[in-house]
Formats: structure tokens, sequence, C-alpha cells
RNA sequence: AGGCGCGUAGCUCAGCUUGGUUAGAGCGCCACCUUGACAUGGUGGAGGUCGUUGGUUCGAGUCCAAUCGUGCCUACCA
């Protein structure tokens, strides 16, 4: 083995043959463990977010195969309908070709040659952060045979009435010319104005001012609304005002919704425009008058100028017009909030138009209940709270986009328009008995993204395909997810598992915290602050770390700003870390929180035990480099620390059996780290040097292997090489650490006190440590000490281990039977025993004092606490008794300490 | 406007569910050490009035109330 350990030259190896040896299919078993991957965006490229996920789920996967379970981790990739076809469509208009002249068919080929290209780079990157998936399985939402499922469910919930066609008002960009999401749709607050337009009234020398944020939708304006209690305005409810430039008669009509205090107190209505004038155009009858073309151009509603001219060109102008009309009078300044296309940063209109809707009214009662049965548990629990909050309040679904990528909707049109759902043409004529002489053609719209990813957890486990896989790894055993997608994916995943399996599609759902860059900022491709996973496994030079983060900028305002920044952080780039490193690292960072904040560093010091691992092995297979290990211990032979590291080892099973139970991977993490590093390396290695008898080089196998163990579902790739050097060797028999069997706790028997024993001696060794350091003896120098003790199996376990105590310390020791009088000697008290250290010539008196009298003063002011807890009346009475005697043993310990202290002051001012 | 997080060492965070040792870890910092697994190392150390105020309690980082700061989500008054 290497004097350091290098991922680079393990990492792929190592995932090559394990794919090789299809490591990763289920294997026979009574019990299993089941996972769907949160399918991945083809477009995508694998991000923070993706490999903290991925590395969630692997070392929940990977610790339930270690237990010998049937695990499937079942993957694949989203077709991401908009965002894939944006690509595309990129792609397509730098070829020079307009992707508007390209048909449907010839546009949807070049998807899937794209797809094909492209959209399996992102599987190989998961490959690299070690995810031992079931690729053998891998679905794409797009394949037949989940387009087929796709097709029979939206069938079977047009044919319950559950999904109906409606001309209702949506969230349109014009960008995309497509209906969005309200989810796919930010509010962004702007510095904006009300402006103020006065209409006169018909047949009144009353006129009339309406305050509108958005003066250009007056085209579309059916009524003007006062409050009816308002006595400025309500006697004129019932009469008519026209709107200028198109001399346009609409009613003022009264309704207790507008708010009399805000802007003028009269409100205009635009039904076909705005969401809640829909409502009221709905409540009062009014006319719904459309003034917008799908591209966002005006339709020949509007004055004839301004037909053609998009609705977000036009304000000016218009108020200009408006202006010499006498119409608009002022604008007052107003801070607005406006909708905003996610994905486009386009001003979201709503619009009119024919759309697929899915009724969710009973879906989601089912949706809620079993989450509130506690037949699906969110982890952390809170999350729940958002998720009923969301159901509760849920709309119909909007499933229809009008885009060509994606699940096309199986509905097609005779040529009055009637609407015949079914398979496929020949289906639907069969079914409503059509002859072909009736020309049909197919709804031209495809499904949002979303419907398809609903359905996942039971579509790509072969539901209604193969039941024997289908009843054994549904419903699955657990989702793991980010909060951001609780509304778009979970809820909607269990409300139809629920209508089509009648069962939950997952016992639990953990859902983790963003990834964000150190300051806490979100990782963003336009903020040029993205730090990817790959770098951080592979490393990256400075030089191109900028070219990647600069090439992306959505403002190159920013430029400098992202130049100077990056070169700040990484002054030389990004170092070379390895998968392992940073699994390791986002295990640690797996906690309750919300946000993640990445941070380099970190995983630097991961890097470093992944090292640390490594040379514990290297020095143990040096050790034992002719050794012939037997299996099972001969405890016979063992001394304490070997009895003490199996001690410790069973601790680390159970505690990594209660981190996976209750999702705390951080503590999982940092018990591990803290085992291995602070117990194992700096404690039983170094004493295993001592004594390398053939029970303790059994013992040193059989503990590193177990450790390896254990941290194999952490980082599988440095721990799958080091067992390929232990098999070689022959000390494990099975071929491969993934296949292995996670360790059981041995419950090793509590005769001997050994944890106390051990303390004992580790005690003696920091205590001289400690006052060697302090009073800054140098390392080489050898010290005299002779040790008193008064409790018998610490004098026959110091006598055991002198040469130990000598080694670690660099003294010589020698334990005598009645106290030191020898005025050379320094002495240390303990409660136990007492040390007598030869140094006092050695040092600078009077700085060791002014130090000791430091200490005292300390020790005496926690007493002094202590004190005060123990004469206050009420505390004896009403504490418990535990308590109470915890604290006058503390008391005792201190003092003793400080009676030590005194004792050392006093040798050294002689 | 409501809802949900967060605020503990220079930095990143545990600890709060179930109140009780002298409040912990990693990184960073200081001193010493080229000790034969590892300088991606070893030994020792410094550093915190737990955002603020009040309350409950024998006892509060932990429970309650208020408040400040901060982040997110949902719904929005044109």
């Amino acid at each position: 083995m290497d004097k350091q350990y290098k991922p680079r030259d393990i990492e792929q190896k190592i995932y090559e043959s394990w794919e090789k040896h299809k490591c990763f299919l289920p294997k026979d078993s009574a019990s299993k463990f089941s996972i769907v991957l949160p399918p991945p965006n083809v477009t995508g490229t694998l991000h923070m977010g993706h490999a903290f996920q991925h590395t969630i789920i692997d070392v929940l996967v990977r610790y339930h195969r270690m237990l010998g379970k049937s695990v499937l981790w079942q993957p694949g990739t989203d077709h991401a309908g908009i965002a894939t076809q944006l690509v595309v469509e990129n792609r397509i208009s730098n070829s020079g070709i307009n992707p508007k002249t390209l048909s449907r068919e010839k546009f949807i080929d070049e998807v899937w040659k794209w797809k094909e290209l492209s959209g399996n780079s992102i599987i190989n990157q998961t490959k690299r952060i070690g995810s031992s998936a079931d690729w053998s399985r891998n679905r794409f939402t797009m394949d037949d045979g989940l387009s087929e499922i796709v097709r029979n469910i939206f069938i079977e919930l047009y044919n319950n009435k559950l999904i109906y066609r409606g001309n209702r008002l949506v969230n349109w960009d014009i960008k995309l010319q497509t209906a969005i999401s309200d989810l796919e749709v930010v509010n962004e607050e702007r510095e904006d104005f009300l402006y103020h337009l006065e209409y006169g009234v018909k047949d009144s020398v009353d006129k009339i001012i309406v305050a509108t944020t958005r003066p250009e939708t007056f085209f579309g304006d059916s009524a003007v609304c006062v409050n009816p209690s308002d006595t400025r305005h309500n006697r004129l409810i019932g009469k008519k005002i026209i709107l200028p430039m198109i001399n346009r008669e609409i009613p003022i009509i009264g309704d207790d919704i507008v708010d009399m205090e805000f802007g003028t107190g009269c409100l205009k209505i635009t039904p076909a425009h705005d969401f809640n004038d829909y409502k009221i155009g709905k409540k009062h009858n009014l006319e719904f008058i459309n003034i917008l073309n799908k591209d966002g151009g005006l339709n020949e509603n509007v004055a004839k100028k301004y037909i053609g001219r998009n609705i977000h060109d036009v304000r000016e102008d218009l108020l200009e017009d408006l202006e010499s009309l006498g119409v608009f009078k002022e604008k007052v300044p107003y801070k607005n909030t406006v909708p905003v296309g996610e994905r486009t940063g386009e001003v979201i209109e709503p619009l009119l138009t024919n759309q697929w809707f899915m009724n969710m009214n009973d879906l989601a009662k089912d949706g809620i209940r079993v989450v509130k049965e506690k037949k699906v548990n969110f982890v952390p629990e809170h999350w729940e709270k958002i998720y009923f909050n969301w159901l509760e309040n849920i709309e119909d679904w909007c499933v229809s986009r009008q885009i060509v990528w994606g699940h096309r909707i199986p509905a097609w049109y005779d040529i009055e328009g009637n609407v015949y759902v079914g398979n496929d043409e020949e289906d639907i004529r069969i079914r409503h008995n059509l002859s072909d002489a009736i020309s049909l053609s197919q709804d031209t719209d495809v499904l949002d993204t979303w419907f398809s990813s609903a359905l996942w957890p039971f579509s790509t486990l072969d539901w209604k395909k193969d039941d024997a896989v289908f009843q054994r790894y549904f419903p699955t055993n657990l989702l793991v997810t980010g909060f951001d997608i609780i509304f778009f994916w979970v809820a909607r995943m269990i409300m139809m598992s629920l209508k089509f399996t009648k069962d939950i599609p997952f016992k639990k759902i953990y859902i983790h915290g963003l990834v964000r860059d150190s300051e806490g900022k979100k990782m963003s491709k336009s903020i040029g602050n993205v730090i990817d996973p790959l770098d951080v496994i592979e490393g990256i030079s400075l030089d191109k770390l900028l070219e990647k983060r600069t090439s992306s900028l959505i403002n190159d305002k920013h430029k400098s700003n992202v130049i100077k920044k990056t070169k700040r952080d990484f002054p030389d780039g990004i170092k070379e870390f390895g998968a392992d490193a940073l699994r390791f690292n986002f295990c640690a960072m797996a906690s309750t929180g919300r946000d993640i904040n990445f941070d380099l560093k970190r995983i630097e010091g991961y890097r470093n035990f992944c090292n640390k691992i490594w040379n514990a092995s290297r020095f143990i297979l040096l050790i034992c480099k002719d050794y012939q290990y037997k299996e099972g211990l001969n405890s016979k032979d063992s001394n304490i620390f070997d009895k003490w590291i199996l001690y410790k080892l069973d601790n680390m099973v159970a505690d990594f059996k209660k981190y996976t139970k209750n999702y705390r991977f951080d503590l999982m993490a940092n018990s591990i780290y803290d085992f291995v590093w602070n117990e194992y390396c700096d404690w039983y290695l170094e004493i295993a040097k001592n004594n390398t008898s053939e029970t303790t080089k059994n013992y040193l196998i059989f503990s590193i292997v177990r450790i390896i163990k254990i941290c194999h579902p952490i980082i599988p790739f440095i721990t799958e090489d080091i067992w390929k050097e232990f098999y070689n060797k022959g000390f494990v028999t099975e071929q491969m650490l993934i296949n292995s069997s996670f360790p059981t706790q041995i419950r090793i028997s509590k005769e001997y006190d050994v944890e106390s024993r051990v303390e004992n001696i580790r005690d003696i060794i920091r205590k001289i440590r400690k006052i060697r350091a302090e009073l800054s003896i140098h390392p080489k120098e050898i010290v005299s000490v002779k040790i008193f003790i008064n409790e018998s199996i610490l004098v026959s376990d110091v006598n055991e281990h002198s040469g130990l105590i000598n080694n670690m310390t660099n003294i010589k020791i020698e334990v005598i039977d009645q106290k030191e009088e020898n005025l050379d000697y320094i002495d240390l008290i303990d409660e136990n025993y007492t040390l007598y250290l030869k140094i006092k010539n050695m040092i600078d008196a009077n700085e060791e004092m002014a130090k000791i009298d430091k200490k005292i003063t300390d020790l005496a002011s926690i007493v002094n606490k202590i004190d005060q807890k123990l004469n206050n009346k009420k505390f004896i009475e009403r504490a418990p008794s535990d308590i109470i005697n915890q604290n006058i043993s503390n008391k005792a310990k201190i003092e003793n300490d400080i009676l030590s202290l005194r004792s050392l002051r006093d040798t050294l001012s002689d």
C-alpha cells in the first residue's frame, strides 16, 4: 500500500468491479429494502443536491445490503418537458436552423437524438460518487412502458370524471407559449407605481378614478367596482362609464371585496387577465374579454394602433395617449409583487385557454389521511405541516402544457370539436363506434412532466407488468428528497399511488436540506457560485474554475465580482479530494437544519480522515505481514485494551444502527470519526505498538475489519480497496466488502471493569503528558516518575503496562509502596494514586506557579458555585438525590484537583 | 399578512424532543515535536455572559412569553 491514499487510483476501478460482479442487483432474501431514486432531468449535470441525496440513499442502501436484505435501488431519469425542449431548441438554433420551422415529429426526433447523446451523462456522473443503484433496471419517463402507464392512467381518470377539459385562467408564459404551474411562478417584489385613471360617468357630471398597477389591461376591463358602503362612490353603482379609445360601455358594480382604504377605492375589473377579477367576473356575470394572443401580442379587442404589439412594451405609449385624453392623471410609487416565470424571467400573464385539469379534492383527502394516520411519515416530522397546508388548499391541477416534448394527451377531436379519449385512434374508433369517414386529430398538448413523475414509484416497479417484482418491492421503504419538491412531487406520488395501487408509495420520507455555498447562498450558475461535485472529487485548476463560473453568467456586470470571489475562495483551484471524502462530508452535514453550507475546509478534514483509515490499515498489514489470522478471538490471552476496543466497537455498531433508524447521518459520521481517530488510532494502535503478540495481531485484524465494514456504507471506495489487501492476505474470506455482512454486537462480558481500568491508565498517561507540555519539558528528555497507588487492581495494571506508559510519555515509571518524601520530585495527586515527577530543576518555577494559581482560582470558583447549590435548602429538599450526590462527588473531585495543584505549587516554591 | 427555520468558540455546526457533571466537535489559531501507519501526522493549549429581556423552576443553552436580527415558504390589495 502507498504511504498516502490516492482516490484517483482506486475509485473508478472499484466501481467497475462492483458492476462487473453485479453487486448492485438485489439478492434473494426474505426481507427487502427498496427505494426509488428521484429521477434527475436528462438535461442536467450532477449538482451538489444530487450528490448529497445520492450519498444519503447509498449509505442506507449499502447498509441494508450488508444486512443481507434483498435491496433494490431503482434508478432512472426524467424527461423534464419544458427544460429539455428549451435546451434542444437552443441547440438547433445554434446550428443555424429556426426550431419553429421543424415539424413536431422532426423536433421530437431531435430531442431523442440529443437524449441518447447526453441524456446518460448524469448517470455516469452519478456512478462517480459511488451510487450502487441497479442500473439494469434503469428507467426513463418517456420509455414505452412508462408512457403506456401514463396513457392508461389518464384515460382512467378521464373516464372517472377526475380529468376534464375546461376554459380557465392559467399562468401563461408568453416566451414559452405554454401554461405553467403556479409552483413554477416566482413572485418578485418590484418598485412600481399605482396609476390613477379617471373616467367620466355616463349621463352624469361625476368622475371616477381607478387605481391600477397594470394600466395596459384596461382594454380588457368589463366593470369598475366600488365598495357598496363607500359613501364617496356608492351612488354611482348601476351607472356606466365609457372606456376611452375603444369606447366600450362598462358598468359600475358594487362588491365589498373592494378595500376602501386602498388606492382610490375604485377597482377596475379585468376578468380575463387577473385571477381575482376572474372570480368577481364570474360572480357578477361580467363579460370576459381576452385582449392577448398566445405570443403576448395584443389582439383585435384593443385600440387599433396597439393591435399586435407586445403587452409588456406598450405601457409608456399607452399612458401618453391616456394622458393626452385627460384620463391618466398621476402615478404614485408603490411596491408591487409581480409574478415571473421561474425559467424565463418573463412576467406571467393570466390567460383564458382550453386546458386539461385534474380534480384534486378526493385525491387530496386521501393524501392527507395517510400522513395523518402515520402510514407515511416525514422525517423530520415538521415537514408534514407544509404538506398538509398545501393539500388543504389545493386547487385543480392543470396537467396540459403547450409544448411538444412529453407525453401527448391521448385525446382526439372530430371536426365538430367533440372529444374522444383513448389509447390511440383505432382504439377510439372502436370504443365510440366512429367510421373511418370521420376524421380525427389528436390534441397537440402534452402532459405536465410531474404527471409521469407522480407515477414513478409504481410505474418503475413493473406495476401491472411483473407482479413478482411489484409485490416484492412496492411500497418502497423510503423516499429521500429535498423540501423544495414536496408539492411538485411527494404529494402527487402519494395521491396517485393511493388512487391506482391502493397503497402508499413509501413508508418514510426523509427530507434533506438544500446545499448552499459557504456564505449560505443558493448555488446558481447565473450567480457564478456553483461548485461541481465532480470538481471536488477530481480537483480543478483555478483557471478552469474561473472559466466554468463565468461562462453561464446571466449578467456580465457580475463577472469581475465572480472572478474576485473565486480567486479569494480558491486561490489554487480545488484540490482532489475523492468521492469518499465528499460522501463523508455530506453525511456529516446532514443534520436536521434546512440549509447546508458547503465548506471545502471540512471536506479536506474528511479526506484526511480517509487517509487515517488507510494508514491504520496499512500499519496493521505491516505488523501482521506474515501472520496467519485465526478466525475468532482468543479472549484468554487478551489484555484489557483488547477487551476495551471490542467494547468500543460494540458501541460503534449500536450507534450506527441507532443513527440509521433516526436518520441522523451527521451524528453517525461524527461518532465514526471520533471513534476511529481518537480512540482506535490514537490509543489502541499506539498501545498495540508496545505489544505485538499473536493475540494482539488477531485483535488488530479483527478490529480493523469491523471498522472497514462499519465505514463502508459511507466511504465505499477506500474501504473496498483496503478490503482487497486483507482478502489477498487471507484475513477475510468474502471476496468483496460490498457483499459482506454488517457487524453485529459481540456483547463482551462485563466481568472486568474494562472501561474504567483503561481509563485509569489513559488518565495517568494524559496527566504526565500534560504536565510535561505545560512545564515545557523537551519531548526527548526522559523523566523519572514514581507512582504511589492505593487501589490494588491499578497496581497490577500499571505494573503490567509500565512499558507502555513509559513509551507513550517518554518517562521511566516506578511503582512505589509508600508516599515519596523526596523534595526533588513534584507530585500530582489523584483519587487513586499520586504521581511524582523528577522535573523540578528543569523548569522556570515562577512562570509555572503563576499558571497554577490561575487554575486554582478557576477551580475554586466552580467549587463556589457547587457550594451555593448545596447550601440552598430548597435544592436539597427538591432536587433528586442522584443529582445532589453528583454535585457532592463532583465537588470532592475538584477539591482534590485543587489540592493536587496546591501541592504542586508548594513543591515548586521550595 | 400568515406559516416555518435559524441565531451556541474566529468559521461551519452538534447539544434543546425528555431541564441537572466544569456546554462539545471539525476546521482555523498558538506552542512544541522530521517518534519506524499517517506532517493528509503527533502532543499540549488558548478561545463561548448559548441573540436580547422577562417568566416558570431548587436549577434554563434546553420549557414558556415577548423582542431583535436573519433566511425560506405560502397567500396576496388593485
